[in-house]
DNA sequence: TATAATTATCGTAATTATACGATGATTATA
DNA sequence: TATAATCATCGTATAATTACGATAATTATA
């Protein structure tokens, strides 16, 4: 497995271009704002909201809690669907698989049994 | 444990002061780019760094890694040591511990088995 | 068909984030 | 003691984020 791609990426350690180290800013950064984590949690809890459903939970204008929505529908981890004049907010399974699989991943990375006191 | 901050909490549903969700959106926030990403790595593959090893594999002037440094430390995740001239950098073990546990249950929330094709 | 309901988008303001060079502070070295 | 090395901080520019109200677009209802 020595493309010259993992070549160059093992070489300094770092490869700010890799997509998936790209991929998982994305996501995390998503998920780094209590509004959006709030949105996840009742989408967990309920399966399928309408915009309004958010807006009745949340102290914020309608037209901030759609920003919000459209960040995560941007990134891939909700879908938005016209149903009349509402829309029908949900998971995106396969968004939501790869932040799990991504997540994962992160715990993996910060296994605690590898920490040392060193300074 | 019904207090009345309890009760108005469990009413909608999500409590955006909750200091727990709060938390989470921190920590998720301090990942959420990739340069602080491909700091947190090195750290766990080299145990300590200076902040020039760091400048030394990133494309960055030595300012602007010293400013995601200083986000990694101000939310806990890391520390950073005078060591004479220079600052010996380790990952915070307690706030790893946190964020790791935080990660987890973010995996839990995000559990793939419960997602459903709604729309 | 006129009106109401729902949501997305636009314009805008304020704040925060990201990046850089310059500089200061501290410690080591010649 | 003078100089070099290392890093944090300051000042600053630009871009992105967050929030709001107003409004447009679409669909349902009277």
């Amino acid at each position: 497995m020595n493309t010259p791609e993992n070549i160059e990426r093992t070489s300094t350690g770092i490869d700010l271009e890799n997509p998936s180290t790209r991929r998982a800013a994305q996501l995390t950064k998503a998920l780094g704002h209590p509004v959006r984590l709030a949105i996840l949690k009742l989408l967990c809890e309920r399966d399928t909201c309408f915009c309004g459903d958010f807006t009745d939970v949340l102290p914020l204008a309608q037209s901030t809690v759609s920003q919000h929505l459209k960040v995560l529908k941007e990134c891939g981890l909700i879908t938005g669907t016209s149903q009349g004049v509402r829309t029908c907010y949900c998971l995106d399974p396969s968004g939501i698989q790869e932040l799990h699989q991504n997540l994962v991943n992160l715990v993996d990375t910060f296994d605690t049994s590898n920490l040392s006191d060193c300074c």
